[in-house]
DNA sequence: TAAAAACATGTAATTAATTACATGTTCGAG
DNA sequence: CTCGAACATGTAATTAATTACATGTTTTTA
């Protein structure tokens, strides 16, 4: 591949970009502007995902140059053109594969009260519990976040049932939360009533 | 600050730079090279953060501009010349403040198979439950490396004592991958038996 | 009807992070 | 004594991601 000296003339989009799959996914769903993929980090892919519009609108110009996707602008009230983006059989097919790989890999965390613990040396630093008090009520909101939203996607089985693999990764986050929280309880000492 | 035309001259480290904290953290620990430095990302820093040493280098340079650390040479045999860099008392103060600030924000956690969950539909989706199985492997196979490190760093109450941080985030990480692996199991259908 | 919020689309600048390039030394095993 | 692994330190190129800059339209609300 370093000899044929036509590399550069090719639109590469990095291995590990893995905003295009869900953009992708997204418009596997239905058509849509690159503001309504914006919104849609806001809403659930936010639980697991971030990306902002000046990301995504550069991706969506990359995956149109690569056939993936195709747009058509249509003119709302006077003036203002929206481009909705549809997916062509070409982006579909690599859509799919996508999630047909194996996914070998383990989430990357990047937890910041998980770094400052780990310098944290002796059971008694007086820095530990006030930090572990603080790490249960954010964990305890965003757990009342996900369940509020659970509560308010799928509240039936035809819900859960149309968009089973949303229910599941709400599911496991919830567990998660909950886990996390009774983990951060374990290790807090009570205070002593005064 | 937008005003004073003096901005350039500051050596700035970006906001979110998280490894810096864990350099000044580990150089907190004891005098160590970018080599050393290297090497504690293979081992127990490695299962919460990463980093190369192509990155790791100019950062210590940026940290030495900025007065956290120092360093000095040590020659070992005829010519190879170590930097041990040790933190100065600025250096110092700034990481017991990055432990003192509260860490309001949850993790970011990026799992691509999470992400390729999203977007399968349909409980039936014949793609589903070989996914299951194969994260259930690899979760299980990290369960197992976790669990190994606890037995062999954590051998004795002594050792809890010395690194109590060290030891939550590693018995914290144990769990979350027993969960995982528990949750995984109860979506995954027995195959049966031919 | 005026203002604010939401809709809509982009680019620029910067920083973070990975992969590749590049070089040389020391130590231990065979 | 030689070869390979580990030690040791950097830079360059690229990609990913965030923050800031920049502009304009439409809809809702006060």
């Amino acid at each position: 591949m370093k000899t044929t000296g036509f590399e550069k003339e090719a639109v590469t989009i990095g291995q590990r970009n893995r905003l295009q799959y869900i953009i992708l996914g997204l418009l596997d769903q239905r058509p849509q502007t690159g503001y309504d993929l914006t919104k849609a980090f806001d809403n659930e892919i936010g639980e697991f995902w971030q990306a902002q519009h000046s990301q995504i609108y550069p991706l969506l110009k990359r995956l149109e140059e690569t056939g993936d996707i195709t747009h058509e602008v249509t003119v709302t009230g006077e003036k203002l053109a929206k481009k909705q983006y549809q997916l062509t059989p070409a982006g579909h097919e690599k859509l799919v594969a996508w999630i047909g790989e194996p996914s070998p890999e383990l989430t990357a965390l990047k937890d910041e009260f998980i770094l400052k613990l780990y310098f944290i040396k002796t059971v008694d630093d007086p820095r530990l519990q006030p930090m572990l008090q603080e790490q249960i009520l954010l964990h305890q909101r965003q757990l009342r976040h996900l369940q509020h939203r659970q509560e308010t996607v799928f509240t039936n089985q035809a819900a859960i049932d149309q968009a089973y693999g949303h229910y599941l990764i709400l599911d496991h986050a919830i567990e998660r939360e909950q886990h996390y929280v009774q983990w951060l309880e374990r290790y807090l000492t009570p205070r002593k009533d005064s």
